[in-house]
DNA sequence: ACCATTACTGACCAGTCAGTCAGTAAATCC
DNA sequence: GGATTTACTGACTGACTGGTCAGTAATGGT
């Protein structure tokens, strides 16, 4: 792997305030992606970011809070574009969740920047202010987007009414596990098992969803759900 | 925490040569889990499964062999139970995966040894050898053994035919996240989310998801299927 | 050309940790 | 009880790494 942009390879030193921090962010996510915060080394960042480690330690105070600035650069306002498209989108709400995962998927699930996921799940036992952090910048949003979109169906009589929360979930999951998979296991080569691809695997999780939302002809608005769906009462907010 | 089932507090030195590898086998899981391979101690393991740590070398030749037997020891033969579930199961293959979910979830999900799902994703790019173990032991017998019970459905008229292996991993995707998810933000105090729970999100993802999978009674078995479903071709295996 | 400023460097230091091994004591045998 | 075996200990070592800082050189001003 070439360096993050830094400094050309052979060229002399060189001044650059402006972009070092992004340089050195940069670079610090690829190695934390690729190896984990531990194990990972201040020396290695600033290589790959083309300067001494001297220089890591004059943008950064210390490894933590490289670190934190990471997470903090790659989460932040990942949901607004989302926002943005729900709030103006017309079309039916099984178009809009599909274009939300799309789009989720082509801005930031297929992006190096999707690795951050893994590196949280691995770390946050050892940071606990970021939990609360992933909760504020992610989790909270997503579900408040998603939720809303689910909200948007069951008003317009597409979706049944079952539990937002759950059903919210139930769609950002897959979402996160595939960002998760592919910096992991999905980076190595193996044998044996078909390798996934992303997109043609969200696509089927989400018709199966959409299709378990929607409302059927042979669903009669009085009376009790069968067996099958015993627990999809009303209650639209948990 | 207290230790592992190691020597218990104050008692003299004992000689336990057959307990100790399991002991430290749990006492290391349980430390990988909460901090992550690099970032764990091999003192601080010994010290919880109740040794000192030259008694952690005995057993182990190395901190990189010891973690490589956790992950041995805690996934080998997981999947043999639910092999042997399906084989012999008489009901609907809707009730049979509602059955494997639930019983998998019961006897690993929900057991600490699943926290190993989290270790692994965020460690096999250290440990290549791993990716390929995980492969063998998990991926490709748990596809095996979902997608069986897909094929079996739709064989049996119960559910569309839908390609096979997208289906399994929608199947055993919300499984591995739930159980990673468990271990990493779920242990964290966070304001402001309903905490999930695990059980009721896995039932309502079933549910949605066998929804999808039902045929309908206007699912017309010439006519080409409509919008909303054009991938839906028939094609079992990818 | 000279100076002043400051982004940048890398040798160095202090702390940490995987792995070792000479020694200790628990069990077993006689 | 004494001798033998061996599971176990923990102080020690060598390698490594986060963080520092005195020094270097790029830049801009005069």
């Amino acid at each position: 792997m070439a360096d993050a942009g830094g400094a050309a390879d052979g060229a002399a030193r060189q001044r650059r305030k402006e972009a070092r921090p992004q340089e050195l962010l940069a670079a610090a996510l690829t190695l934390f992606v690729e190896k984990g915060f531990a194990a990972t080394r201040t020396e290695e960042v600033a290589r790959l970011a083309g300067v001494s480690k001297g220089t890591l330690f004059l943008y950064y105070p210390s490894k933590d809070e490289l670190f934190k600035s990471v997470v903090r650069h790659n989460l932040t306002s990942l949901i607004e574009e989302g926002e943005q498209l729900a709030a103006c989108f017309e079309g039916s709400s099984s178009e809009l969740l599909g274009l939300l995962i799309q789009t989720w998927w082509e801005r930031f699930g297929n992006t190096p920047a999707a690795g951050i996921h893994k590196v949280i799940l691995a770390e946050v036992r050892n940071f606990p202010e970021l939990a609360q952090f992933y909760a504020d910048e992610v989790m909270v949003p997503a579900e408040r987007l998603f939720g809303g979109c689910v909200e948007r169906g069951v008003a317009r009589g597409e979706f049944r009414p079952l539990p937002t929360h759950e059903v919210s979930l139930a769609l950002i999951a897959p979402l996160i596990f595939m960002a998760v998979h592919r910096h992991s296991v999905g980076c190595c080569p193996v044998h044996g098992t078909a390798l996934m691809d992303p997109e043609r695997l969200l696509r089927t999780q989400l018709e199966l969803v959409l299709r378990g939302l929607q409302v059927r002809p042979d669903d009669r608005p009085k009376q009790a759900a069968s067996k099958a769906s015993r627990k999809a009462v009303v209650k639209p907010r948990a």
